[in-house]
DNA sequence: CTGGATCCGGTCTGATACTG
DNA sequence: CAGTATCAGACCGGATCCAG
């Protein structure tokens, strides 16, 4: 995956009830696996710094980070500016576009809280 | 990954700057993967069977299927239903709990569809 | 026939160590 | 600090096999 990722080339049309799938599989082309997204959320929330970012994200290894922020920037979510400073620092920060995937961090957050609610609260009452 | 899954114990609470973040790690151990966000959207779509699921889910095979219904079934999000009819039908309809990932995967397929204008569109011009 | 389990090979991920 | 190298293990995909 060190490409820019389409599953295929398909029209933009509205509300053809399989393009919903298919923007869908788009997203998840380019935000699969598990970390991706963290990286976003760490990145949005301040972080520039490699070490930074991976303190943000806690279990990432340094090779993952490396591997992912390679793709994210590959997907224009992601810039990297180095500075030939000493030590010396390299800044990640979102790009325009890649700012714009706090609405869906959002709604992640949001379902993460009530799935919390629904495993811990009401495990015993069945629900259709 | 065999249970129901909680990167850690940690509290509910409002508007702290790193709830956000866990929230979104909780949701993302239920979600990850490739298929899971995938298979709730087949699902939503009206699909029920099986091999109707699969056919909505472009690459997945049965295995992959078979193992990533069982999780979303612990996790509560699935329900799976056996009807013992000939042929053998089994039944998998979204919980009341699972239909409420449509807000999310809403916001997926609209960032899905921004992702490709700026892919396709605008490669050219530099983005700050 | 549908819904799945099992075995096997390949790719991806993770831990640790090391470099510029 | 910001990564890369290496190897082991987990995970994924394909083919095959099984039960209802």
């Amino acid at each position: 995956m060190n490409d820019i990722n389409f599953n295929s080339h398909h029209e933009i049309t509205a509300s053809c009830g399989d393009c919903n799938a298919i923007t869908v599989r788009d997203a998840l082309d380019v935000l699969s696996g598990k970390w991706k997204l963290q990286i976003m959320l760490a990145l949005s929330k301040g972080a520039s710094r490699f070490k930074q970012v991976a303190k943000e994200v806690p279990g990432i290894t340094d090779k993952m980070l490396s591997e992912e922020l390679k793709d994210l920037e590959l997907n224009q979510l992601v810039k990297r500016e180095v500075h030939a400073t000493f030590p010396p620092t390299v800044e990640y920060t979102l790009t325009n576009h890649g700012k714009t995937l706090d609405r869906v961090i959002a709604e992640l957050s949001v379902w993460g809280i009530a799935h919390r609610n629904q495993i811990f609260g009401k495990q015993s009452g069945k629900q259709e």
